[in-house]
DNA sequence: AATGAAAGTGATAATCATTCCTATTTTATT
DNA sequence: AATAAAATAGGAATGATTATCACTTTCATT
């Protein structure tokens, strides 16, 4: 593992968070301040791959990264974009049942009005 | 509503499919060959927002479109990236209750190897 | 029918996240 | 230290989607 690879790893360990490529960058480039923007991607898809980091796919915005592998489904606010880990609200295997196929996973993402954006109206 | 749009919706509701932008432009386009790629995205995006059209996002490929907005949702094919419509797997109440908020909505993408694919291995 | 305002169009340029390319640097190995 | 293999930095390229804008179409009103 390269030293890169570690930084950018640690920089999705260090907090409960969800950044995107670019926030990796700024903050990986605190310690390591010639690291580019194309290093910060092709190792984020290869963590990807080693289940070491999960992408989180966005809708009309960049993707976001997740340090944290444990099953879990995301809650996102429509308004700010913000990101919150909630406990896995489906199964594979509930899945398979209901579908009667064999399923290779599923990505679920719920949307809602974060505290904070519905304060401000 | 335009010719346009007529046709956009038209292609949309001859089958059940979930083609992209992309794709409706063909097909449009033998009724109406100076159709701008431009309009079909500017239209699709007006029949979303009136509710006709439901955009599927893709995660690596260009988004899909369906011309069908009775609740559903979809099974995608992980090798060839056919997408089909599935009885809705959640419901709003559902998540409402188990996350103790409020909910917008939410996208569900399941992920699954499709018969045709399975045999080609 | 002529008008004028508003809405919609086609063509093309711009955007922007992501990927690709390549010369250079780092790392591991003998 | 020499060599080979792997990874990097930096920048250019890609490709789906949006924006722009001059021009047309629509359509209510005269």
């Amino acid at each position: 593992m390269s030293r890169q690879k570690e930084v950018i790893l640690g920089v999705l360990r260090a907090q409960r968070f969800h950044p995107t490529a670019d926030e990796i960058l700024l903050r990986a480039r605190q310690r390591m301040p010639a690291l580019a923007l194309g290093t910060v991607y092709r190792n984020l898809k290869a963590l990807c791959e080693e289940k070491k980091v999960r992408r989180i796919p966005m809708e009309d915005a960049p993707d976001r990264y997740d340090g944290f592998v444990e099953p879990h489904d995301h809650l996102v606010c429509t308004v700010c974009g913000k990101v919150y880990d909630v406990p896995p609200l489906q199964s594979k295997e509930a899945l398979e049942a209901k579908l009667a196929t064999r399923v290779d996973g599923y990505e679920l993402k719920v949307y809602f009005t974060c505290p904070k954006c519905q304060a401000k109206n």
